[in-house]
DNA sequence: GCCAACGTTGGC
DNA sequence: GCCAACGTTGGC
């Protein structure tokens, strides 16, 4: 089992949205970046772990814990004409864009800052923490899984 | 296969 | 809203 840090805007789709979706579990789709599609293709599984991270808002930081709880498959917005997500270049046979499942399981009762995350030393070298990082699915170790849930 | 131009991300 | 950093596209 492996453990991720998944970010989303919380103004799109924050852990508020989350919480109240039926089952409270949702597609992770619209991901149209190769490596965070590699590695919901490839390595995501179910029983994994994430960090649900707000990006691009007044105080980005970690702010819950989902559960995957179902493994890559076709994003199939990348099909729909009418989706904000569409890629012409997605067929059935050649998906292109994948997409897993993720359900709530916690929200902190308030946010770890990406500032408090850049403070300890335990974290340096931690993929989000990387300089311009844009990538919207990143791994954790399990080291740095376990000093985070020490700071909530 | 190079790389300039372009679009996007995301912290600030 | 700004802009640095990054990923993708497409002409050559």
């Amino acid at each position: 089992m492996k453990y991720w840090l998944m970010k989303s805007e919380p103004e799109t789709f924050g852990i508020e949205h989350l919480k109240k979706r039926p089952k409270q579990t949702e597609p992770w789709d619209g991901v149209r970046n190769y490596q965070a599609r590699n590695m919901m293709r490839d390595e995501m599984q179910v029983g994994d772990k994430a960090f649900f991270y707000h990006s691009n808002c007044a105080e980005p930081g970690i702010v819950g814990v989902v559960n995957i709880v179902k493994a890559g498959y076709p994003d199939t917005t990348a099909f729909d004409p009418e989706s904000q997500y569409y890629d012409p270049k997605a067929t059935q046979e050649n998906p292109r864009w994948y997409r897993v499942d993720v359900k709530f399981e916690k929200q902190f009762a308030q946010t770890i800052a990406l500032q408090t995350l850049k403070q300890h030393p335990a974290l340096e070298g931690m993929a989000v923490l990387a300089r311009g990082s844009r990538l919207s699915i990143t791994p954790v170790t399990t080291a740095q899984w376990n000093f985070i849930l020490t700071l909530v």
